[in-house]
DNA sequence: ATAATACTCTACTTATTAAGTAGACTAATA
DNA sequence: TATTAGTCTACTTAATAAGTAGAGTATTAT
């Protein structure tokens, strides 16, 4: 399950999402409309910040907003900074590998499967965007 | 990711698919060959027991056996039994539904995308089963 | 019967992570 | 130069993960 902490940072892209292009939003203005703790929500923001997706700009008319175009940024590639790893499984991780405690890759059949799952979920949340996350 | 009961729970459980047909296997079997500790896979098989995944008998050629054929037990079975839910938010689970804080379920969009990916996620680790783990 | 075997159950402990908060600091603008 | 708004360091508290200790109960062999 995904933590709270990445629940409200993609709930937080969304609202950033649908107001791609207008200018920089108030973290506290995306507080209130998303319901989430402002302060928790600064961390998340920064995050998100250092890894390239939002900027920012401070003083009067500050805040954040989106780098890139909402459908340009792959819900996988926000789960990731987020969250961490999309596999269920650190030894089939792509982007956060870590070799298993003591069992022998070539061999383990847990391993097998389990890379064949993140396939599956990776399929869907590669070509997902945080165009997706926009409400109607 | 899957925690280590998790993961312990389905190398042991490999293991006794592995052993199936054969009589009951001692716990401190599994853990050796599995190395697993011995106390910690204690509580784990005798929650797949109280699950109606396993059986055992006590004393002298007592130990812990697959109830039913290896094939016929998904590795989703599993997984909600050990971990617990296989979505990423409480709001799209099948078995382990839990409403969110507060956003409107018609309209979420996060939901929306969940839900597509717990039935890519499902679609596999429903049709894999312990017959999967069974190690050549 | 009874000793040995092996699972069962209650009750811990310890470490790590999740979730959130407080407050000072820095940069930009009017 | 005052106000606005993001940045950074350093906490706190609660929950969960991971594992341990030890007594209890059922079964089998002698």
């Amino acid at each position: 399950m995904l933590s709270k902490k990445t629940q409200y940072g993609l709930k937080a892209l969304g609202y950033l999402a649908a107001q791609y292009g207008k200018g920089p939003v108030l973290i506290a203005d995306i507080a209130a409309k998303k319901n989430i703790p402002v302060k928790f929500l600064e961390t998340i923001l920064l995050i998100l910040k250092q890894n390239k997706i939002l900027d920012s700009k401070k003083g009067k008319g500050g805040g954040y907003f989106l780098i890139a175009a909402p459908k340009n940024i792959s819900l996988a590639a926000a789960l990731r900074i987020i969250e961490g790893p999309i596999a269920l499984l650190p030894c089939v991780s792509l982007n956060f590998y870590r070799k298993c405690d003591d069992c022998n890759e070539e061999v383990c059949a847990l391993r097998k499967v389990m890379a064949i799952t993140r396939d599956a979920t990776l399929k869907v949340l590669e070509k997902k965007s945080l165009q997706d996350l926009i409400e109607e």
